[in-house]
DNA sequence: ACATGCTTTTGAACGCGTTCGAAAGACAGG
DNA sequence: CCTGTCTTTCGAACGCGTTCAAAAGCATGT
């Protein structure tokens, strides 16, 4: 109801407490992210905001109401008191719409995570609350958000996980992710190195999460809350281990893996 | 008019084609699976038979020179000298005219891999094979594979390859990698329940590469051949090092999590 | 006041996947 | 040959996402 569009100004990832220093010299980091997006102008005078906020809010509410594929974007622009081709004006395909709520729901997940791990210290507990947190902050949306997930899955989408336009959303996850693992007893005994690394492979176990929790179907989802317990102290285990002698040489290997294949492959600029 | 990979001449890619084992014998090549699929009815004549196959060539070969979502299904109806109707009659969506096209791919895969690495007893090696097997057999396919990945992953959709419809297809391709498994110097060194267990696991390090082919966007997918030569002597290392005592724990937490969590949602009867 | 150049808004129209009622065949029993 | 019951085929029509040319608003210069 009054969620959606009430923080809208102020959206950014309000600070990654500046341990990121590539964020890039782009003309607009935090803020206004998602909301200059897949729209043919940008905005120029108060009511133009108004109108697109207008249509994006009925667009949510709806979703939320009918599902994604149920709504039509006749329904959203009847329901908006505007015409089609107006809601095509601000958003240039329907599937633009989404980004907005996107955005929207990995800040409150980081927020909420921050909130319930400020008092523990034990890295496989901080992970899981950081999961866990997750699935609820999503839980209302489950049904329409599996709806729409076969768009995120689309390379050539901007709605990808992987793409640039998603970019910023995934920062938010990924200095999400830095700071359970740097806030915990873990975290000292660690190499830099590793440190660097291990937030990004920790976003990959969110996505894994994700779509675990996207074919998920039990009430609840309660199975895959019952995955975020049982896989999170085994991440922990896994990552205690590679402290030891012996696995230096697989602990390198993987090393180069993550660094040469998957970072480059979500948006972090390619370190060859 | 049979041979989905024949007509395709932009795509050089090496000849795997020496080797292959695909006859030219019959109409379909020995995966009858998904003949059935997405009609309303169960092939009473002959005829219906063909014009069935009629369709879904003409589908094929469409989806090759123009892409998936450029192929509309009126000129898949116009091109085959059918009505819409009719194709609908048949195949009750567009996307149940990939899934004969997906069985089929799966069934050559499975066979030119087994040629390849007939000769071949270490692991990793075999693994390589077969997953740039798959990659080979794809390419023809790369473009308009990706456009379609969307709707395989919807986790409603039949396509998805977690989905019981898919389960032929799976089933092929899990028994594939048994056999690089068991075929390899590195299976009598194993106890049996690891035996039993890493097929699925293997298969779902195919499915790890065909998400990050699909995303790639390099010539002739080069960099997911060379995703495939890195991560394979590591999959072959970690399941090596699994042997000795000191993982005795985490392994079996491993096990324990793919067991209940994994292989249940990937169609396999739920041991509990 | 008028003209000019923009942003914003409109609604008809297009192309698509899909549905549906009905026509056309096919075939058995009378 | 006629009739009834399936199966197969047809093509118009529906609802959807999207496009587009034109109208309406709005600010500014003359």
């Amino acid at each position: 109801m009054d969620d959606l569009a009430a923080t809208n100004g102020t959206n950014g990832t309000s600070g990654t407490s500046g341990t990121d220093g590539t964020e890039g010299a782009g003309p607009n980091s935090a803020a206004p992210s998602a909301e200059a997006r897949g729209s043919r102008a940008q905005p120029k005078t108060d009511k133009s905001e108004q109108t697109r906020a207008l249509i994006l809010e009925t667009a949510m509410r709806l979703f939320q109401e009918r599902g994604y594929e149920k709504t039509t974007m006749r329904a959203i622009a009847t329901e908006a008191g505007v015409s089609v081709g107006n809601a095509y004006y601000y958003f240039s395909a329907k599937e633009f719409l989404i980004q907005g709520f996107y955005d929207r729901m990995t800040y409150d997940h980081a927020a909420d995570a921050r909130n319930r791990m400020a008092h523990t210290r034990e890295f496989s507990e901080r992970l899981e609350i950081a999961l866990t947190s997750w699935l609820d902050t999503a839980a209302p949306y489950h049904e329409f958000a599996a709806q729409f997930f076969r768009t995120a899955a689309d390379p050539t989408s901007s709605l990808s996980p992987f793409s640039n336009e998603s970019h910023p959303a995934r920062a938010t996850a990924v200095a999400l992710f830095r700071e359970v693992l740097e806030g915990s007893d873990l975290a000292p005994k660690l190499d830099t190195e590793l440190v660097e690394l291990l937030p990004d492979v920790l976003w990959l176990h969110l996505m894994v999460v994700v779509l675990y929790w996207v074919f998920d179907r039990t009430p609840d989802t309660e199975r895959t809350r019952e995955f975020v317990r049982r896989s999170t102290p085994m991440a922990a285990r896994v990552i205690n281990l590679s402290r030891y002698r012996v696995f230096r040489p697989i602990v390198r290997d993987a090393k180069g893996l993550i660094q040469d294949f998957i970072l480059p492959t979500i948006g972090r600029t390619a370190v060859k």
